[in-house]
RNA sequence: GCCGUCUUAGCUCAGUGGUAGAGCACUCGCUUCACACGCGAUAGGUCACAAGUUCAAAUCUUGUAGACGGCACCA
């Protein structure tokens, strides 16, 4: 067989996928046990805005890792996939291009076509993700794909909806949201972020106290007056030096008009604009400061309204002036400070964050960062501009748009969260479920956020997305309901029109772990108003049982910063609506940062493409990089972790290509493995054996790095390195039974290494000669060869060998030390050495056994074994474990000033490690207290020591 | 402000009570008949710092410093 000598990953690639997944390898119903054990993974749906990045790759490839290793077990397995509709993404990409291609706005083509070209555009963009999934190899039941606005998923939408606004956990009502100018929606919490404005300013703005008494003289009033001038201006920069930087003129210019007018009241503001819309001034009641100003009257500058001051608790005397402007439709505290007095909610801006006419004509349809510029401007000239400072502030900003966000008093939908929390902590705190991993800190930050959970605005004023199941009438009654014809007749046959708002993406991604496998609400609800008919659209008949089947899941893999976004919510709703876990683990993966250390975005342009890793490197070395990442551990990108892995996925081809030379006659098989016959044969059928085992622990534990490393170790040191050398000589020679054990072995690798790097393994499994249905697991015996569905090895612990594992290792050793001779004495690596070694019948025995072996790896002519050492002083000498001693006669080609140093370094070496072991045993307290095997251990290596050293130091004498 | 994570060889990272590990880079030597994406042999670390617990600490506890993340506040 002719077999290119380097592995081009693009032509395994391009090989077998299409073949899997038409053999139908990756869907459960190719598992023909009916026994079968399930195993369950739902995708996190990737938006269809979106494509692969280094994120997606590499949760994709734990998952998939899990579900080919589950699967090769002969698990009934799925890993299902499906894409998320994405609401504000997909509503901007369309409309930009609207917008682009016809200048037109959404609003001018209306949103009936809108929501038209919006799946148009998903038709024709939303599968990139998909397509690159399949360059992944990621073996997903592409017959089970879900989409979040497929019919039967909207369906459950719209039942859960229904059914959580009938039992009063979905409500309607005004409150303070964040509301994003920008894209036009209010958004959750979760999608607002922070941003830290260096170059944000505090405002100090005086209020006039209405129908208070001028106050006589020049200078500010004595305390209990209020806090003004420069009194007050004092007072801050004693508690802020730093900060009080003033960079306007001092109050006494405005000085002479307020004196006229009266006591004040000086406010401080980041967002002056807001001032147009407060109806209050509030101070703490227990401030002696302010205490009698209570009740009275402010005369609100720039308006004509005159606002009340009211005591609240809330107040910190402590922060700014102790006096805060209160503006109910525009701050969530001074929303409640409102409710809490009655005070007007008086909205002063319009949804694209310009002013209203509640703002007064002057500002009205100024965008409200150009009415601050202008209020401040207007409080200056009146002379009612205390100061302004320099003030670091925290933005709350749109985590898409990054728009500013402007909290504002809206009517919208809600979740109330609480009984739904206490479902997800009982979960949590008496199942444990779910186990995170790793375990912390996930577990506590998720327990913490719950803890505090605050109710979710559930409402999106945008087309794209599930358009909300309620209908107003006239008068503005509400009918929640599934369709327009059961609305209108729960209102009595009035006109309807339905709310506009759809629901946030993450309502209907919240019901993925079950709406995924064909639960729509409709049968367990036996809801009135859904016609047969309708059932009969929303159910997916051939696979009703999969719900039954597959929920809940067994494990989710995803990232940290969705944990509250969609895992919590998912265990919330699951459990609320099919009463069952979502799954019993989740996998929180790190973050793959740029190579600068910072997490990956666009704007740093630091970012990495899977696709150029998998055509520069290939998939398989891609996924196995990945793999190799500690689970849960944030990683800097290294284009050499992938290139390791480049080069490991070539040596498993070379090594292939050697142990398919010569191999006419042999064939791979499971009795080649059990009849091992040299020392070399029974080591590596041990350390296979020992590797299977745990690569399968680690595996279960979701180690999936530890997994990594016991393979390529295994494959390249103990396989590659030691066995192929041991045996090329049998195999050259064309020995069958050498060489189908050889392959019987690496046909084991093959498969262990197959969930990491499937393209690789299946090229050249089915190079392999035997290799076909027969090797699969039980469950897939009917179906077509591959070494997707060959059994995972267990590794068997009879098989292990501790005794071949100890011997092997003195015959490594020995080769070792010879060669560092070779190496150290400058011996060409061409020049027949002549090998002398000391060592007890037994490990003669060893030696002897692996004469042949140990001359070819060693490059030695001869090897002469005894009990003694009877050689020229001309011999560089080393000593081996176990009281052996070696000896490489070396006439006419001694150093002898380097073979002193040699054997000094040694004697140095071994002496560093028996002052510990001295000191640690003369120590009383640790033979009495530790335990006697370790006592017993150190004790045994010191000897060994002391022995070694001995030899080394006559040896050292001889030469003097 | 609260909570958490990280700090180990030049670089990127494993290891989490009992003699410090890997890959890459470095040094030396190899056209050894699978592989130079290779083979062989070296060198390289007071495991951030300090105190404590323990017979024993890179590993557990506390504190300090630096890096990062989450949450809250932000008049």
């Amino acid at each position: 067989m002719e077999i290119a000598k380097a592995y081009d990953p693009k032509q395994a690639e391009q090989s077998h996928y299409e073949r899997w997944e038409s053999s139908g390898f990756f869907t459960p119903e190719i598992n023909e046990d009916p026994a079968a054990v399930k195993y369950s993974i739902v995708i996190p749906p990737p938006n269809v805005t979106g494509s692969l990045h280094m994120g997606h790759a590499l949760q994709h490839t734990i998952m998939d890792v899990l579900t080919r290793w589950k699967r090769m077990q002969g698990f009934r397995t799925l890993w299902l996939p499906g894409t998320d509709h994405a609401g504000i993404s997909v509503q901007r990409k369309v409309a930009e291009q609207l917008r682009k291609d016809e200048k037109k706005s959404p609003l001018d083509i209306g949103r009936e076509e809108f929501v038209r070209r919006a799946w148009a555009w998903k038709e024709e963009y939303g599968n990139t993700i998909t397509e690159q999934m399949r360059r992944e190899g990621a073996s997903v039941d592409w017959s089970r794909h879900r989409f979040t606005m497929d019919r039967e998923l909207s369906t459950a939408v719209r039942n859960v909806f229904i059914r959580l606004y009938e039992e009063g956990w979905i409500y309607k009502g005004l409150r303070i949201v964040n509301w994003c100018p920008k894209d036009k929606t209010v958004l959750s919490d979760l999608e607002v972020k922070e941003e830290t404005r260096k170059d944000g300013k505090l405002y100090y703005l005086r209020y006039p106290i209405s129908g208070s008494p001028p106050y006589e003289g020049g200078v500010a009033p004595a305390s209990g007056d209020g806090v003004v001038l420069s009194s007050s201006s004092e007072s801050l920069s004693e508690l802020n030096p730093d900060n009080a930087v003033e960079n306007h003129p001092p109050a006494e210019a405005a000085g002479p008009l307020l004196r006229k007018e009266g006591r004040f009241l000086t406010v401080a503001t980041t967002r002056p604009e807001t001032m147009l819309g407060d109806t209050a001034v509030a101070v703490n009641p227990k401030d002696e400061r302010y205490k009698d100003m209570i009740g009275k009257i402010i005369a609100l500058p720039l308006t004509n309204r005159e606002i009340p001051i009211v005591g609240d608790e809330y107040v910190d005397p402590e922060f700014g002036t102790g006096a805060v402007k209160v503006t109910p439709a525009h701050d969530p505290n001074d929303y409640q400070i409102g409710l809490r007095h009655d005070l007007e909610q008086l909205l002063v801006m319009n949804e694209d964050a310009t002013m209203n006419a509640a703002a007064g004509t002057e500002f009205e349809d100024l965008d409200r960062f150009r009415a601050r510029e202008k209020v401040v401007e207007m409080f200056e000239e009146l002379g009612l501009l205390e100061r302004v400072e320099d003030y670091e502030i925290t933005l709350p900003v749109c985590e898409r748009c990054k728009t500013v966000v402007e909290p504002i008093l809206s009517d919208q939908w809600f979740v109330k969260m609480d009984e739904m929390r206490d479902m997800a902590l009982d979960l949590i705190k008496k199942e444990g479920v779910p186990h995170f991993s790793p375990q912390v800190p996930h577990e506590k930050v998720y327990t913490a956020w719950l803890e505090n959970l605050k109710d979710w605005t559930i409402s999106r004023q945008l087309w794209w997305g599930h358009q909300i199941p309620a209908w107003y009438d006239e008068e503005g009654n509400v009918y929640v309901a599934t369709t327009a014809e059961e609305a209108k007749e729960k209102s009595g046959g009035r006109e309807l029109t339905q709310d506009q708002d759809v629901l946030d993406t993450w309502f209907s991604s919240g019901l993925w772990a079950f709406s995924t496998f064909g639960w729509t609400g409709d049968a367990e609800s036996g809801r009135q108003g859904l016609s047969a008919n309708s059932y009969q659209l929303s159910a997916i008949s051939d696979r009703k049982a999969d719900l039954g089947t597959f929920l809940p899941t067994d494990v989710l893999v995803t990232g940290r910063d969705i944990i509250f976004l969609w895992v919590s919510r998912m265990i919330m709703l699951t459990k609320k609506f099919v009463d069952k876990k979502a799954f019993e683990d989740v996998i929180v993966t790190g973050t793959v940062l740029g190579k600068d250390g910072k997490p990956m975005s666009k704007s740093r342009n630091n970012g990495v493409d899977p696709i150029e890793m998998f055509d520069k490197f290939g998939v398989d070395a891609t996924r196995i990089y990945l793999a190799s990442i500690a689970t849960g551990a944030d990683i800097k990108w290294n284009d050499i972790g992938v290139e390791t892995y480049r080069n490991f996925a070539n040596k498993i081809w070379n090594a292939t290509r050697f142990c398919l030379l010569n191999s006419e006659g042999a064939s791979v098989g499971s009795a080649n493995l059990s009849l091992p016959d040299t020392l070399a044969d029974r080591w590596i059928v041990s350390r296979l054996n020992k590797t299977a085992i745990n690569v399968n622990n680690a595996l279960s534990r979701y180690e999936f790095h530890t997994a990594v490393s016991l393979l390529y170790h295994f494959f390249w040191d103990d396989f590659c390195d030691w066995y192929i050398e041991l045996k090329k000589d049998e195999i050259n020679a064309g020995d069958i039974a050498a060489s189908s054990r050889i392959l019987s072995i690496l046909e084991q690798a093959l498969r262990l290494l197959h969930p990491f790097m499937p393209y690789l393994t299946e090229e050249l499994w089915q190079k392999l000669p035997g290799t076909s249905n027969q090797l699969h697991n039980a469950a897939y015996s009917k179906a077509g060869q591959t070494i997707m569905l060959a059994d995972f090895p267990k590794g068997d612990p009879a098989a292990i060998d501790e005794r071949a594992e100890s011997e092997m290792q003195s015959v490594i050793e020995l080769i070792t030390k010879v060669r560092n001779i070779r190496a150290e004495m400058n011996i060409k690596a061409g020049d027949m050495l002549s090998i002398h070694a000391a060592a007890g019948t037994e490990m003669q025995a060893v030696f002897t056994a692996n004469e042949a072996q140990i001359k070819k790896l060693a490059r030695a002519d001869t090897l002469v074994l005894s009990e003694t050492l009877d050689v020229p002083k001309a011999s560089a000498k080393a000593v081996l474990t176990g009281g052996a001693e070696l000896a490489v006669p070396l006439e006419g080609l001694i150093d002898f000033d380097k073979e002193r140093e040699r054997l000094q370094n040694q004697i140095a070496k071994l002496d560093v490690e028996l002052q510990r072991l001295n000191g640690q045993l003369s120590n009383a307290n640790f033979v009495e207290k530790a335990p006697e095997e370790k006592v017993q251990e150190l004790r045994d290596r010191q000897a060994e020591i002391e022995q070694q050293t001995s030899t080394l130091n006559l040896n050292l004498k001889v030469l003097k």
